[in-house]
DNA sequence: AAGATTCCCAACCGCTCATAA
DNA sequence: ATTATGAGCGGTTGGGAATCT
């Protein structure tokens, strides 16, 4: 055995070495661990003499540790003013910024991070890259691209391909993981799932955590032992809806009666911080939300900027009795805006997949729950792009974490079309990035009830269309999309070369290229819907296309991932 | 329940730099 | 100018805890 590996494994050094941090005479030192006596004497010899001298600290105050392993000591366990455990969500977003800028120069991101040490900051640098390349994300968010990345920036990194992922594609900010949220196993789902027959318009349910499928709120919550055994939603013209996939007990593989016509409203979050409670806004009335402008596009949800969007009103006594036709109750959100959206497969591998494996969903979540109840108020939301790894390629995919959206909430089940979005319903305080051209899409605080207003304008079509239930009941493999029934929009059902000709004008382009904008400001305490300035429209707009922005220069087709 | 794997983090190592002798 | 020393930095390691299988 090496004489340095023997060392080692004792625990001691000989002091006096090549390298070593200081004369000293032929003592045997310590390694390893340092004991609460070592801690006591060290912080008693630094408390009389100051800082520095280590290596005279060793030798006056009998401690039988290098000088260097004192200073170490001392700087990340001992010295006060130290902030200890985990990183707050500023913090770690100061960190990936620093880094960024920095590259890895642990000791002056240290100097930014009062109370952390390099050492620290390293640790959890290293962490989160190990996290995000093993989950195939890119390292930093794409709000911070533009930064002069650093060299170093770019150690972890093994290929040129994680290295324009990089560059070009944001990550996530919330590096902490916890598999298991509310009581779901998140990944349970994710093992099972499986690949749709057709990349293009199927999604696999499975591919959903079962956190979002979450049923609603019966007795005997079904949720847990749920799960979806079909891949695909399918058109029913008998009953002139949409139905999805049956779902089956995971121990008994039985069949959910009256599945095919039922509604699900989809929540993540625990009833514990969820506004459960009937909202005087949604409910009956879900129809009359203007959603027009929040589609569910091959498989997320987004929202389209308008340039002038309709004040809307509703009754405030208007209350939400939902119940499907199973009889299972139906939550009504005070919260119109909670869907976390993607469910679409990507080959064999889902985004949703991505977004969970990579742990955001489950650090939102996490966050969520650590924020305690939830109420309407102060709120943000977000419209991400995300890059994902799909097959080999970077992508880049949006993710909508904050549509405002009726879709979570609940109104007569006729439509009978499956909301696949985990609702993830969190106070969200840290600031989204966003690339300059798509704007962050905020929801206000709020108090008291919510006063919404019914539209001063009809409803077209396409408005319906937009609708999220209506994009969702749209059989793909058909080719027909179905704006769902209710109480007052009327249905509609296009062809896929209608849907698309409308949407981008004839022959614009294939099927999964939405044009796409999340410029939208939803201010919950009055209902307004407002464009943001610098709206980021996406795609060939049909420039006097009823409710549809004028075009702009930025492109951005996260369908396309498709 | 147990082994495997992953995560986390404290501590060490090798190196560079600054400075005093 | 050279050398010795102290200090600091960044990379790596190893062990315990947590989680997964």
């Amino acid at each position: 055995m090496e004489e340095s590996e023997r060392q080692h494994e004792q625990g001691e050094v000989r002091d006096g070495g090549p390298g070593d941090d200081g004369g000293g005479g032929d003592l045997v030192l310590k390694k390893g661990p340092w004991t609460a006596v070592e801690d006591a004497i060290l912080v008693a010899y630094v408390q009389k003499h100051g800082e520095g001298n280590w290596n005279s600290l060793r030798k006056h105050s009998g401690l039988l540790r290098c000088g260097k392993s004192c200073r170490l000591r001392w700087a990340n366990h001992l010295r006060p003013n130290l902030k200890k455990g985990a990183f707050t969500r500023e913090e770690e977003r100061l960190i990936i910024e620093l880094h960024a800028k920095l590259g890895n120069k642990w000791a002056r991101m240290a100097a930014q991070l009062p109370g952390r040490t390099d050492n620290e900051i390293k640790n959890y640098w290293n962490t989160r890259i190990k996290r995000r390349q093993r989950a195939g994300l890119p390292v930093y968010p794409l709000d911070l691209q533009n930064l002069p990345v650093h060299s170093s920036c770019l150690l972890g990194q093994s290929d040129s391909a994680s290295l324009s992922s990089s560059l070009d594609s944001e990550g996530d900010l919330v590096p902490s993981l916890k598999t298991e949220s509310h009581g779901f196993k998140l990944t349970s789902f994710q093992k099972k799932s499986q690949s749709c027959s057709s990349p293009v318009c199927d999604y696999t349910l499975d591919s959903v955590p079962s956190s979002s499928l979450n049923l609603p709120t019966c007795a005997g919550n079904p949720v847990k032992s749920m799960k979806r055994s079909a891949s695909s939603l399918s058109y029913s013209a008998e009953y002139e809806k949409i139905t999805f996939p049956q779902l089956s007990d995971e121990s008994s593989e039985g069949v959910l009666p009256n599945a095919k016509a039922k509604r699900f409203c989809v929540v993540s979050s625990s009833a514990e911080g969820f506004p459960l409670e009937p909202d005087p806004g949604i409910g009956s009335h879900f129809s009359s939300i203007p959603s027009r402008d929040l589609a569910f596009v091959n498989g997320f949800y987004t929202l389209f900027g308008l340039d002038s969007c309709p004040k809307m009103e509703l009754p405030s006594d208007q209350c939400v009795e939902a119940a499907d036709n199973a009889g299972v109750l139906a939550p009504a959100f005070s919260s119109p805006f909670t869907t976390l959206s993607l469910s679409k497969s990507v080959g064999s591998r889902s985004a949703y997949d991505c977004i969970s494996n990579s742990g955001l969903l489950e650090s939102l979540l996490q966050e969520s729950e650590a924020k305690g109840r939830r109420t309407p108020r102060d709120q943000t939301f977000v419209h991400k792009l995300e890059n994902f790894s799909v097959g080999g390629e970077s992508k880049n995919l949006a993710i909508d974490y904050s549509t405002p959206t009726a879709l979570s909430g609940s109104y007569p089940a006729t439509a009978g079309v499956d909301s696949i979005s985990a609702n993830v319903l969190c106070n969200w305080k840290y600031e989204i990035s966003l690339p300059p051209s798509m704007p962050i899409i905020k929801v206000e605080e709020s108090s008291g009830a919510l006063a919404c207003s019914y539209p001063s304008t009809d409803i077209s079509p396409i408005s319906d269309l937009w609708r999220p239930d209506g994009i969702l009941a749209s059989d793909w493999n058909n080719t027909k999309f179905y704006a769902a029934d209710s109480l007052a929009w009327p249905r509609e059902s296009l062809s896929e070369s209608d849907f698309f000709s409308l949407v981008k004008g004839p022959g614009s382009g294939r099927l999964g290229h939405i044009p796409m904008v999340a410029n939208h400001f939803w201010e919950l305490g009055s209902c307004q819907w407002n464009n943001m300035p610098g709206a980021c429209q996406i795609g060939d707009y049909q420039p006097d296309f009823r409710h549809f922005p004028p075009m702009a220069e930025q492109f951005i087709d996260p369908c396309a991932i498709f």
